[in-house]
DNA sequence: AGAGTGACTCATA
DNA sequence: CTATGAGCCACTC
């Protein structure tokens, strides 16, 4: 039982893992790699994801803002592991995308 | 086939 | 900063 869905998961959480410490990606720019433009499918296929192998904590809008209803335990937990990698918030939200975006 | 939904992004006001 | 509308594409009913 193949469905897209599993393809998708599987292109995103391959992405996501590439990510390292201390850097962020945001939704668009992971949606470009998986060979869509839709951020929003992203955000669903983490909301839908359970893998705690992929840091889905490093993954973020376009302005570096954490996720209100991040899978794991909220965007404080998210927030959290941010900081635990040594990535500078600007706010409670924000992270420094200018210090911290990955760039492939 | 159509309508609603979504961890997004962009443009306008 | 907020709010609204449009675009986007897969999922669910």
């Amino acid at each position: 039982m193949e469905k897209r869905k599993d393809n998708f998961f599987n292109k995103i959480y391959d992405v996501v893992k590439q990510i390292p410490e201390g850097y962020v990606a945001t939704y668009g720019q992971v949606a470009q790699m998986v060979g869509t433009r839709d951020a929003r499918k992203i955000g669903w296929a983490l909301h839908g994801n359970k893998n705690l192998n992929v840091p889905c904590h490093r993954v973020v809008n376009k302005e570096g803002k954490v996720a209100l209803n991040f899978a794991f335990d909220g965007w404080e937990e998210q927030r959290k592991r941010l900081m635990d990698e040594r990535v500078h918030f600007i706010d409670e939200m924000h992270v420094n995308l200018e210090r911290h975006l990955w760039e492939r």
